[in-house]
DNA sequence: AAAAAATACAACCGCGATCGA
DNA sequence: TTCGATCGCGGTTGTATTTTT
């Protein structure tokens, strides 16, 4: 069917150079980004547009927040991921300056550990069965990842994995979920909306209205309006407003 | 001090969605 | 409408570094 598109003899795999890093930073500079597929040869990188794409947003951009995340980062993620699953671009979104390669390396490194570590299956929130809580947990009124002021129930943490875990759903290039973003919050908002709002996080849809709708986060939770921002889609026909 | 194990994270891979001819 | 090119996503792997034995 389909040629890799890496498949290329004599392209570069592996580790990135400082030159490379140099060239790609410095191309993107003058021309932006995007039309990847022809820019490793416009930059004179040994590489396939995929990996310079790759290289630019999880490593280069200037935006990047790089270091250990924060303790209410970490709280923010293990919330989103409550609600979207292994979604790690959407609850990228929601964490200014880290990428979802990121997100993901972190939760796989350390919050999924720190969960299991607390009886908490990572996969779908919930208080496992045969693991014993450790001590920072307790089997009612439990709550995870505190030490901002944010606390997870895992009842409101209850939520249906909604997708199978690879391949399909993915995000289109305008934030759009084709088919099954509806379908998630069609759950929210009908049998999880409680655990919504005790989440405290607020998934909106609008359709065709291109301007601005914004979240309003109440309660003692995590504040998440700031990050939260209209969404100009270009005249697409529906709009989607799910997050930034 | 050396070897083994664990951890962290950058990078690769394959797939589905979208776009444009 | 079809089909190839491209893009972006999530899963997985590879490897450098750190910790433990």
């Amino acid at each position: 069917m389909r040629k890799p598109c890496c498949d290329k003899e004599g392209n570069n795999k592996g580790a990135w150079s400082k030159q490379e890093d140099q060239k790609l930073i410095e191309y993107i500079r003058v021309h932006g980004e995007g039309s990847w597929r022809s820019l490793p040869k416009a930059a004179g990188l040994h590489r396939c547009g995929k990996s310079c794409r790759l290289r630019w947003i999880n490593y280069l951009r200037p935006d990047i927040k790089r270091g250990n995340f924060a303790q209410d980062e970490e709280d923010l993620i293990i919330k989103l991921h409550a609600l979207l699953g292994n979604r790690w671009s959407l609850i990228a979104g929601r964490l200014p300056g880290r990428t979802d390669n990121e997100v993901k390396n972190y939760w796989n490194s350390h919050i999924k550990k720190k969960l299991i570590g607390m009886g908490i299956d990572p996969n779908n929130h919930k208080l496992s069965q045969t693991t014993p809580p450790q001590p920072q947990s307790n089997s009612n009124g439990f709550r995870a990842a505190t030490s901002s002021g944010s606390s997870m129930d895992v009842d409101a943490c209850n939520v249906h994995q909604p997708h199978k875990s690879s391949g399909d759903n993915h995000v289109t290039n305008s934030g759009q979920r084709p088919s099954d973003e509806a379908s998630c919050l069609e759950d929210e908002t009908s049998s999880q909306s409680h655990e919504r709002h005790n989440l405290n996080l607020d998934l909106t849809i609008s359709f065709p209205s291109p301007r601005v709708t914004f979240f309003k986060e109440t309660g003692a939770g995590t504040e998440l309006s700031a990050s939260c921002r209209e969404i100009d889609c270009g005249g697409s026909p529906t709009t989607l407003l799910l997050f930034r």
